[in-house]
DNA sequence: TCCTAACTGCGTATGGCGTACGCATCGAGC
DNA sequence: GCTCGATGCGTACGCCATACGCAGTTAGGA
């Protein structure tokens, strides 16, 4: 039954049998998955080559191809190693989903390029089912079917992703790169092709914050369109 | 003023002089980018290579150079182009503000590339603010203050980003890697480890839906969520 | 005890990529 | 007709993933 099972799945739950036979082993997978997550993290996904990070575990590129098919296996692994365990819930489903957000945002900022891989399909490791499971469970208890605690979850994670991803990576995380943005702005929108973003950068309240608490807000609102479908149906 | 700008923004917002010397150019900004969208729309922007770019426009490889500084740049002129015209709003601003988001989506489908540029910096580019100013527009004779019509767009943007981006560069726009999926979930998850998944699952509403709704039932959320901030304020 | 077979590390080589550099050619302005 | 900037592009370089095969290591079976 788990011979169906490509061998990427096998090895991520732990389905793989091991002779003992051969050499010990210097590189082992966790090594070279955790010294590949830690190049990502600091130097970005573009900077993580098999001869940087073989470069890195102090031995030849080809050697990593004994514990990893190729790039893009390794690059499942690490996807389902980086987001590490789910928090613990409060109770209550609205601050339960709250803290799932904002956990799985942090993970996004921890490791951006994690919104940079694709899987292809839908997830199977037990990284992401793992944090699946947690979001699912915060409706234990509530009055939304099973479909709607589905859909609700997945509005969450789609407002979380999509606001991870324009902060981390279509804007890059150099707040440097955000220098001189109002002007070069202002010289280009004009009151009459531009008037409602014109109006928006005259109010003097863009950018301006001192923290960026779009995420909060719109989190809120998200949460109070929820809520709202949960009242309506006790 | 404006010899300030970038080259990249010059060309884009058509402040670039060019002297009518020399020979008639075989290749043009408008054809380079043209070419490459098409490639990138049909085999996905992996696949989308100077030397594949110059083999479809009849030149050579190096001639691209001549009207793009670099890669990086002509994926902004690509990710600047690709959107076209925002959509005419209808009245009322949560039917503009649905009518956006529905356009956005449909952007991003049809251009699934545009989730994987990274700009570095916030927009600039006439194509991403004219969309900007549009969504914007929505919220005109509604009492939201300014800083609360961002905030609200943000969202509102972040979850059309990110539900496009799961469904089409994550998770790939080929159903075919759907197949079997349940049958490889239903042998991995178990009811001790994933109680509320292992639910989820035996409910039998989960990805037996014709037509995926997801999208469309968050959005109501969402805009649910705003609907109410504005009915405290009027 | 020794053989064998599996397993590890890796050197070499190939094909693709972005692009720096420089040369030949063209054609409008003087 | 000369000049000078613009265009097209051939060559070359360095980086990338990785196919292939060889050599060394070690546990299990004879």
């Amino acid at each position: 039954m788990t011979s169906e099972f490509p061998r990427t799945l096998k090895v991520l739950w732990g389905l793989e049998g091991r002779s003992t036979r051969g050499p010990q082993p210097a590189l082992s997978l966790d090594r070279i998955v955790a010294a590949a997550i830690e190049i990502a993290d600091r130097d970005g996904l573009a900077a993580l080559s098999m001869a940087r990070l073989a470069e890195r575990l102090g031995s030849a590129p080809m050697s990593l191809y004994r514990h990893v098919a190729n790039k893009d296996e390794l690059l499942v692994f690490m996807q389902d190693a980086a987001p590490g365990e789910p928090p613990a819930l409060p109770p209550g489903w609205r601050a339960s989903l709250e803290t799932w957000a904002r956990a799985l945002q942090a993970v996004y900022f921890r490791h951006p390029w994690v919104l940079q891989v694709s899987a292809g399909r839908p997830p199977l490791e037990p990284g992401q089912l793992i944090w699946f499971e947690c979001g699912l469970s915060v409706f234990a208890g509530t009055p939304l079917t099973q479909r709607e605690r589905y859909q609700a979850l997945m509005a969450t994670l789609y407002f979380v992703r999509g606001q991870a991803h324009v902060n981390t990576v279509l804007l890059g995380d150099t707040p440097d790169a955000v220098v001189g943005y109002g002007e070069l702005l202002s010289g280009l929108v004009t009151r009459e092709r531009f008037p409602a973003l014109a109006e928006l950068i005259s109010s003097g309240e863009f950018g301006r914050e001192e923290e960026d608490v779009t995420f909060d807000v719109g989190l809120a609102r998200l949460l109070d369109g929820i809520d709202l479908l949960m009242s309506t149906k006790r």
